[in-house]
DNA sequence: GTGCAGAAATTGGTTGGACCATTGGACCAC
DNA sequence: GTGGTCCAATGGTCCAACCAATTTCTGCAC
């Protein structure tokens, strides 16, 4: 038998029936993301239960980024909801130690490579200009600031990845942010982290231009490359430096 | 200015202390997942907190998958914790068109490509004989039913995964299970959906036992693109039999 | 002693009501 | 306008109880 033709019974699901009368709601008013939700107690009132189980259901799409509670303000919507979103709470071991970091880029290299290889297919004539504008931006802050900016340059590839044609990868690599930008944050020591990148932003640019896939992924793969190499020389000199 | 030379002063949070407190003592009592928590009333008791505000964190962490809750019974841990955990909460909206199968299958040959580049490289011999026992369990499994079966299939990507060295690879595919597991549920009504790939599953193991990374990389690629195929022909059968 | 049914205790789930802290607008004096 | 004060609205916390599922204990029949 199949084991899916028995689902256990939901016995209580107070809290997930809330959450689902509130993406009926949604759907209903048409709230778009920043737009006030109704408060607790008025949402406790009409759904008829306690606001105690209505601060449970919202605590839980506080957690997945959807909504945005301010105290004295209220309960506002951050993210487009619907019936069938599909949620991937992925918690993972943190830490700035070198193989932590070089794992990062693993799962960088695969996305980034195949974003770029997908952007060169199918980027717009206005999604190319718009890289365009984000490398000049950031090659200017480079040369104004003699370093790579973290800022600038995590614009420049969204911009990549927004133009895949794919929004999944600007949503899962935006949710590794966190993760990606430990490095600026913590760059093991290494003075001018990722100066050796430079370059490969511009000829990416390049071959995605040149609707060239995979041009556009052995360049990305090169990019990620000089990261890891910057990575390798920062774990070397702890090494060298200090035990512990 | 620098807009980040004023950041917003973090007012309270009573809930962010407790999960806080949680974490030391997670970690002091060696806690291994599958342990039970204290219950709830004690934890208000000894963190001075009012359940309420317990129940909050809790559902946080429960919302994150850390932790599980069974009525009458306690809460038990699902997962390690630790004070550096990064959170990905990541909601994709869902959908079975063409288009979203499509996008999930592109994120899936990124991972799944770099994943068995990775485990060729690296892998230990006890982790090919692994691999190689849930490709014969699979294969049994096709020959005796006459077609793919999602379950064992699944095991044997996932060993693959285990395999490349990066715990990130497990995680992340793991918490898209879901989202790639729709095919087998909805496969757009194609008979033998999946049926192509079969072949693919022992060329990829055969690369991966040779030590070929770009061999185990492009076989890899075969596999998703006769799965992209599959799609593609659901895609057109759905347009020749009906309009919407 | 063993086995089992039922009672009792334990634990998460829910309720209702209260009060606090913050917010944002109304209003006012200057 | 500017700045200050007040006040209602709103999320945050707390308390005390009860409900529902689960586990544990108890006592009886054998």
């Amino acid at each position: 038998m199949d084991q899916n033709s028995l689902p256990p019974i939901q016995t209580s699901a107070r809290d997930d029936a809330v959450l689902k009368a509130l993406v009926g709601f949604v759907r209903a008013e048409a709230l778009q993301p920043g737009e006030r939700l109704p408060t607790e107690r008025i949402l406790a009132e009409r759904l008829k239960v306690s606001r105690n189980t209505v601060r449970e259901a919202l605590t839980r799409w506080e957690g997945l980024g959807l909504v945005e509670r301010r105290q004295g303000s209220g309960t506002y919507l951050k993210a487009a909801v619907s019936h069938d979103m599909l949620h991937m709470p992925l918690t993972l071991a943190g830490g700035n130690d070198f193989t932590s970091l070089m794992q990062t880029m693993e799962i960088r290299r695969a996305l980034e490579a195949e974003a770029a290889a997908l952007c060169a297919e199918r980027a717009s004539q206005a999604d190319i200009a718009e890289i365009a504008r984000k490398l000049d931006i950031m090659e200017q802050a480079f040369r104004t600031r003699d370093g790579m900016s973290s800022e600038e340059d995590w614009e420049f590839h969204q911009a990549i990845y927004r133009a895949s044609g794919n929004p999944l990868f600007e949503q899962i690599i935006a949710a590794m942010y966190e993760l990606f930008h430990r490095f600026w944050e913590h760059p093991l020591g290494v003075r001018d982290f990722g100066h050796a990148s430079f370059p490969y932003h511009r000829t990416i640019y390049e071959r995605i231009a040149a609707r060239d896939p995979q041009g556009a992924r052995a360049e990305a793969l090169k990019l990620i490359a000089t990261v890891e190499d910057d990575l390798k020389r920062g774990a070397a000199k702890l090494k060298l430096s200090s035990q512990t």
